[in-house]
RNA sequence: GGGCGAUUAGCUCAGUUGGUAGAGCGUUGCGUUUACAUCGCAAAUGUCGCGGGUUCGAGACCUGCAUCGCCCACCA
């Protein structure tokens, strides 16, 4: 054995021996049919439950980055349970991304001095594919790189033909349920990414803006969107605020900017009569509460913003500047004509913005379709309270319960072309006729198929059909990745693995992904998606920061695999840190787990020498229960060992079915080298014979195997080189896990 | 406006049901021809953010407060 151990000659050979001996390959075991075993009470428990991780599939626009590398959380998970005898599948995949990936390739774009509009739909559909399955091949390099035992004869892509049918017939039952509905209403906007979004995709940010007391004849009304004001259809007060009770139901008729304008003033609870003036002026077209209002007091909705941001012709000499020039110059005017009573310019509000791309969202009226989301919601719910799904750490639960208690319709439409186009198609005529008639939500004349363009219009046979240019929020595909993935593999995997086991990922989805998940999977299955939730914390820059594009602080984690080797990366992120908690990266930590591997390997090559001197006539056996060693052993010292390991054994065991990766981690790392090498090696070697020798190899056997989920190559390495006999199995990685323990 | 997390050795962080503080890195001293200098032995360093409380006993539990970070939130 070399002096030293070298990962880069090591990883690429074993994983290659992993694979093509197909240990990654989940088996179903037709004589342990597990199917309604689940019902334990039925007592017709056969065979093994088996364990199923699908992999939080990454979205195929770049390179993974070093959060990724968390998913070692699953590998060890995986191997653990394999190692347990225990049926094992982890199923890989990739993620479209829709809007992401479709913002990343418009950077790209933008670099050549192009643009989304410089292409036909369909070409540029073409070329973000193409994109997108080039970075898929190498997203899939950099898992085998790290290790990861993922079963590859069963990975799927969100836009394979399998899952776009599953996504396009839970959105038909959605729709024929009712819980899909198309409607016209104020939706959060990106005028520069040209789509609408969910509730989850808008941030919120202080800013200072001058806040405008406008003149509205005798009333004065505080503004920051002046720019607005050519839509107002209504003046508001509340109903209780003495100082406008004579207003209310009134007309004012006042001066403005294109000149003399009347306004009706209606009374409503949702105006503050602490803010400002207690007056507030009526835009429905651009603020959701005056949409809300308009509804109640039937109101009429005027466009000024248009959806490139710009002022419509409403706005007169104002139309085609940008939101923001025509408040400055709105403004300016105004006070020219003395429309102006005064200005606080030290207000701070909130703004909604893009979470893609910083800009201010504009709420936007434009008709889309919507899932009804509280019928989803509860039962989603009470999945976790009545502990069908565990959540863990729980103090993530609250966040769960917090956005399903608070839920709103999530609006899946969006304004982009990569994704799947939504299976809708209206009827042309119907909507001519329907608008004619002034019925504005176009509930009429869509139909809805399973992506069937449909022959002809259901109401008047008429064959003009348009499909929705629109495509789903990817999310709503994602929603359906356990099921999705499962019922689309192999023959009998859903039947099988589902619900899966565990659903290990990031802190930072739980709400986009994992409640919806939930929600869309009870929905269709009638089962939870899978019993364990289990959230990691995010991997930030050595300072702490979190790592972005845009900062230039983006880690590829194959370069820590490069400089450390992919078990030293893997080990230090799960060593020292709590799960769900932030770590920055630390080198310091990735060089000790450097050192760990080389220790172990030092262990190794110091067996290897014993044996060589030694020559010892026995072969050690895998299979040795501790029991067994014990009665063998003939040194008390060895003996004392052996309770220890079977100590550790159990210790890590416990730890690793707790979801306790960091104590399972520092133990083994304490024991493997403060303990094993610094004090039993240096007591044994003075004293080795053949028997302490056996007892020696064994212990250390036991130790590669508790240390093979976290460290797979270095383990399989040596494990490898002591050439153990036939009947130990041919590989660490599918031999017997040393300890036996439920909780 | 609400919520969550953090605050522990110089640095980065653990601390699992309350029992006189731990790791890695760093620092200091010593050692090493034979598993490993990617090493070993030894040592130093903490008012566990601050104030109250519960308890025989609190870093851990309760309650205030401070600082930092994150998340949620349609007062124009």
């Amino acid at each position: 054995m070399d002096k030293a151990y070298d990962h880069k000659k090591v990883e690429d050979k074993i994983y290659k021996m992993w694979e093509e001996k197909d240990y990654f390959s989940a088996k179903i075991d037709p004589s342990a049919p597990f199917g309604n075993a689940q019902d334990k009470s039925s007592g017709q428990v056969k065979g093994k439950k088996p364990f199923s991780i699908i992999l939080p599939p990454p979205n195929a626009n770049a390179p993974l980055h070093l959060g990724h590398a968390m998913y070692v959380i699953e590998d060890l998970l995986i191997r653990f349970h394999r190692m347990k005898g225990i049926p094992s599948l982890w199923l890989p995949g990739a993620d479209h991304a829709g809007f992401e990936t479709q913002f990343v390739f418009e950077k790209h774009l933008q670099k050549e001095g192009k643009s989304r509009m410089d292409y036909p739909r369909e070409t540029l559909y073409r070329m973000i594919w193409d994109f997108v399955q080039e970075n898929r091949k190498g997203m899939e390099g950099q898992l085998r790189k790290l290790g990861f035992s993922l079963d590859w004869s069963r990975k799927k892509f969100t836009l394979d033909k399998d899952i776009i049918a599953i996504v396009y017939k839970t959105f038909k039952k959605m729709y024929e349920d009712n819980l899909i509905y198309r409607e016209e209403r104020l939706v959060n906007y990106c005028t520069y990414c040209g789509t609408s979004f969910s509730d989850l995709e808008v941030n919120h940010r202080e800013q200072k803006d001058p806040l405008y007391f406008i003149k509205y004849g005798p009333l004065i009304i505080a503004t920051v969107r002046p720019e607005t004001k050519f839509g107002d259809t209504a003046v508001a007060v509340n109903p209780k605020d003495k100082r406008y009770q004579k207003y209310i139901g009134k007309i004012l008729e006042f001066d403005t900017l294109l000149g003399k304008k009347k306004l009706k003033v209606i009374a409503d609870d949702v105006i503050d009569p602490n803010f400002g003036t207690g007056a507030a002026k009526v835009t429905p077209a651009h603020d959701e509460k005056d949409f809300e209002m308009a509804g109640r007091h039937d109101l009429e909705i005027v466009k000024v913003i248009d959806f490139d941001g710009r002022l419509t012709d409403i706005a007169g000499p104002y139309e085609g500047l940008r939101v923001k020039e025509a408040r400055k110059k709105v403004a300016e005017d105004m006070k020219t004509k003395g429309l102006i009573e005064k200005v606080d310019e030290e207000y701070i509000h909130i703004i909604e913005t893009c979470y893609k791309c910083g800009t201010t969202i504009e709420p936007m009226l434009l008709p889309q379709w919507f899932i009804k989301m509280e019928p989803l919601a509860k039962p989603a719910i009470e999945a976790v309270k009545k502990g069908k799904i565990k959540i863990t750490p729980s103090k993530f639960e609250k966040i769960y319960f917090q956005f399903l208690e608070n839920i709103r319709d999530w609006n899946i439409s969006r304004q982009i072309v990569w994704g799947i186009r939504i299976p809708a198609w209206q009827c042309v005529r119907c909507a001519r006729t329907n608008n004619e008639e002034g019925k504005t939500n176009n509930k009429d004349g869509w139909i809805i198929t399973d992506g069937q363009r449909p022959e002809e219009c259901l109401v008047c046979k008429s064959k003009d059909l348009e499909q929705d240019p629109d495509t789903f929020d990817t999310w709503f595909s994602s929603s359906q990745w356990p099921f999705a993935t499962l019922q689309t593999t192999k023959p009998g995997d859903y039947e099988y693995f589902y619900p899966t086991t565990v659903m290990e990922t990031g802190y930072d989805i739980l709400r986009w992904w994992v409640a919806r998940m939930v929600m869309v999977g009870l929905y269709v299955t009638e089962k939870v998606p899978f019993e364990n939730v289990v959230l990691h914390g995010l991997v930030n820059d050595p300072l702490g920061k979190k790592m972005s594009k845009s900062k230039g602080n983006i880690v590829n984690p194959l370069e820590l695999v490069e400089q450390y080797g992919a078990d030293a990366v893997r080990f230090a992120l799960v060593f020292g840190t709590a799960l769900g908690n932030d770590q920055a990266l630390s080198y310091p930590k990735l060089d000790a787990a450097r050192k760990f591997t080389n220790k172990l390997w030092n262990i190794a090559r110091f067996i290897d020498m014993k044996r060589e001197a030694l020559n010892p006539k026995f072969e050690i056996s895998n299979n040795k229960t501790i029991k067994q060693l014990d009665n063998l052993a003939r040194n008390k010292t060895d003996k004392e060992w052996i309770n220890k390991t079977e100590k550790l054994a159990k210790d890590v065991t416990e730890d690793l079915e707790k979801y306790n990766f960091n104590f399972a981690a520092e133990k083994l790392y304490e024991f493997t080298w403060h303990q094993f090498a610094d004090i039993y090696i240096e007591d044994v070697k003075k004293r080795i014979d053949e028997n302490s020798y056996l007892i020696l190899n064994t212990l250390y056997l036991i130790l590669l195997k508790l240390l093979h989920p976290i460290m797979p190559f270095v383990t399989e390495e040596i494990y490898q080189r002591f050439n153990p006999p036939a009947g130990g199995g041919e590989s660490l990685m599918i031999s017997a896990w040393p300890h036996e323990q439920k909780y």
